[in-house]
DNA sequence: CAATCCATTGACTGACGAGTCAATTAATCA
DNA sequence: TGATTAATTGACTCGTCAGTCAATGGATTG
């Protein structure tokens, strides 16, 4: 039982590093767990075949993510710095490793024709909404709403942009329009 | 020459719709070809290989629109009016068709290794960026440049949402945000 | 009409990869 | 220790697919 979640554990992380060096998923599951140091065969007994272990792959880091989010989270109570603390933590220096960023995109693609891709990011989304509106109800009431679907928007095409251009090394300016953008969502409140 | 540009063409259009019906760039080029009611061998005589085949299906895409911007365009000399037609047309139906929606995800996998996926989305984002830095500048000046960019990384992501999101039939509300967006930029000038 | 050139075919190859499975090894326990 | 169960292997199968190529058909032209 030990070995069962050691064994997934190292499967999953060298799924992460092998999609993230290729860039698809077209890696051989072979390949997978070559890196892992363990033989094929070992992945499939696991995971039963490649888009569960991919899956497992974009579960765990959903919840690394969550994790992040709420570690950053600790101790903020002020609606601004709670915000500001979700919006960065989407850019932080992990989210743009090869493997994450290769991972997203592909499971991008999967969510067009997999149902449980599709319902895991759909969850994703709920809570990054509801994370957001929680902090933004008191400060914007009923635009909340609005203003977090909009600044949800936003994080996600500025990720993708930032995480495809290679000439952007730092994401320091992407974190920088979307906290531009509350500033601008919250100075419209009064009009 | 006449024969060349048909059956390229057919293949392009037959791509389209495979990837669609697919949502992933691992269909055969058979497939492809049977679609195009054609050879297998031609697609590679005309092409050269898969990749070029998919390059050629996304220049072909992106010219389209291109020219449904201009079209949309034509005869608007408003900014505000022009800005609009502007992110409306990034939301109108053809872009939410199955084959477009594939080929924009598949694109973006691509665009991290291949160079010429890389530069042609490089493109993609300039020209869009300037068009809406054009019609910017004389309503918000300097600050255009920032707006155009959180309103380029809106669009991006809520297209991404919505194009992912079978619940979501029609993308009115995205468009709705995106002018929304404009909207409490532009307020947010007088400060 | 003969010669030349372009368009097109589709059978074929060589490589590769997902998933299986029978066999082996290591751990557990009575 | 010997027996039972869990972990792990890797060779193998079967299907698939990108890309090639020799051959055929059809136009065009002189």
């Amino acid at each position: 039982m030990k070995a069962e979640q050691k064994r997934r554990q190292e499967l999953i992380a060298a799924t992460i590093r092998e999609i993230g060096a290729e860039g698809t998923l077209n890696v051989t599951v072979s390949q997978i767990a070559k890196r892992a140091g363990v033989s094929p065969g070992l992945a499939f007994h696991y995971f039963g075949d490649k888009e569960q272990l991919f899956l497992a792959t974009m579960r765990s880091i959903l919840r690394t993510y969550g994790a992040l989010i709420r570690a950053n989270l600790v101790g903020k109570t002020e609606p601004v710095e709670r915000l500001t603390a979700i919006l960065e933590t989407n850019f932080s220096p992990s989210q743009f490793e090869d493997g994450a960023v290769a991972a997203w995109l592909n499971f991008y693609v999967l969510a067009q024709t997999s149902p449980e891709a599709q319902r895991l990011l759909a969850l994703y989304h709920r809570r990054f909404h509801s994370n957001l509106v929680y902090s933004l109800r008191p400060l914007a009431g009923d635009a909340a709403h609005g203003i977090a679907e909009r600044l949800g928007g936003l994080v996600d095409g500025l990720y993708l942009r930032f995480a495809l251009n290679r000439s952007h090394v730092d994401p320091g300016p992407a974190v920088a329009q979307v906290l531009k953008a509350l500033e601008v969502e919250l100075s419209a409140l009064n009009d």
